[in-house]
DNA sequence: TACGTTGTGTAACATTAGCTACAGAGTGTG
DNA sequence: CACACTCTGTAGCTAATGTTACACAACGTA
């Protein structure tokens, strides 16, 4: 459980606007993972984490989880946003990992900080092209890439300097939009190759060149970006 | 082609903000089709479309085009705002429809505009955050639908109001990121089963009830939201 | 009409990814 | 150590999608 930012740690506002906030600004704890939003339901403010982390998910029909991104620290929901700003539902599930804090702007003070304070337009209009940013590429990868390519892109891109990735190859799954079998199979490939070694719950990165190489250039044939 | 709409019919601007900008905007016509923005390029300002349709793709490494999406008058786009905010270059391939008029706002102004003009904030965070809708949708989509429900979702959105879509199998493929054959492929099935009649260069739905029950309940299994 | 171009229909085949089912390995706890 | 639980490895099968290759149909134009 990391530390106690606040709002003011991510929010450049004028004190016109942090008095407005301090009185009207809501707290949410999770101590335990717990669900935050669940699909269909309306927003009734801008989510602004402070520690921890949410994470923003689907289901598919056949009742697989697709992580869709995490929220960290800093970071606001960006659906929560646009469902703010253009009235609408909640188009996916949340979940807060344990000890996650999160600040809850009511909408209409977001709206209204939102117009006059630039510290807050700017959050907003970042959060929101990054997220396009994130998805068109997702998207591209998806239509260019196999699921060799995009799964080593991911472990080049969630390594730690070590070349760590904690993660669960049902976590992997979840996060390619795949499931677990698929990514055991993959990974046999890969460390048959010697480019990764695996252990339960982290995969450590053996060969960097060569698993670029499998996400640039694949295992045949076209190429793909390993954004 | 169609009207002579200006910039004033969609951007609500206070009369300062309108001097500043009648000065400084740049205009772009395009006669016949053509190339506006390449992958890569740097973007110089916010792009409105005023007249005619601009269509955002990308390239697959096979070759094979993907639409992302179009851009209708009225309409900015986006991803020429994200390159503005955040200083990057363009991550995709843009066509101009022929008749197709633009209105380019050069970057530096357009934030000058966006801290002071409540008009151009909407317009900004409107476009942002419905992208990141349609983004989510189709990555969703592709998760957990078949080609088939894709299809018939696809055909039934963009249906005149006769039911008539006027695209050739290869624009279709384009959209859905698949290639003719297949399209060519499911559309056999559709008419086999009286949904749709095809002609060069269009297809007429014949029974919309029929086909959204493929998009939604899919051939055999699976539920799917046809947005 | 004759010809070229563009769009469509079809079939056989190759590849990819998802599903089912199970064995076994790693970790934590009493 | 023994047990329960979670995670991983493997195999075989199936469905879905992409690929290749070709023939034909519709349309425009000289």
């Amino acid at each position: 459980m990391s530390g106690q930012n606040t709002l003011a740690d991510f929010l450049q506002l004028s004190p016109a606007g942090h008095k407005l906030l301090a009185r009207r600004e809501q707290r949410l704890t999770f101590a335990e993972p717990m669900a935050v939003i669940r699909k269909g339901q309306s927003v009734s403010g801008a989510y602004l984490v402070l520690d921890g982390r949410l994470r923003v998910y689907t289901f598919t029909p056949q009742g697989t989880e697709a992580t869709l991104y995490f929220i960290q620290p800093g970071e606001t929901c960006v659906l929560a946003l646009n469902c703010l700003f253009n009235d609408l539902r909640y188009p996916a599930w949340v979940e807060a990992a344990a000890g996650t804090r999160v600040a809850v702007i009511p909408g209409p003070l977001y709206r209204r900080l939102f117009e006059e304070e630039s510290g807050v337009q700017n959050l907003t209009v970042k959060a929101l092209s990054t997220l396009v940013f994130r998805l068109m590429d997702e998207l591209e990868q998806i239509h260019s890439c196999n699921l060799d390519q995009r799964l080593a892109a991911f472990l080049l891109n969630h390594a730690s300097t070590e070349g760590m990735v904690r993660m669960t190859q049902q976590e992997l799954a979840g996060h390619l939009g795949t499931t677990r079998e698929v990514i055991a199979r993959l990974m046999q490939g890969f460390s048959a190759r010697h480019l990764v070694s695996t252990r339960r719950g982290r995969v450590s990165v053996k060969d960097v060149e060569g698993l670029a190489s499998v996400a640039t250039i694949g295992d045949s044939r076209g190429t793909c970006s390993a954004t």
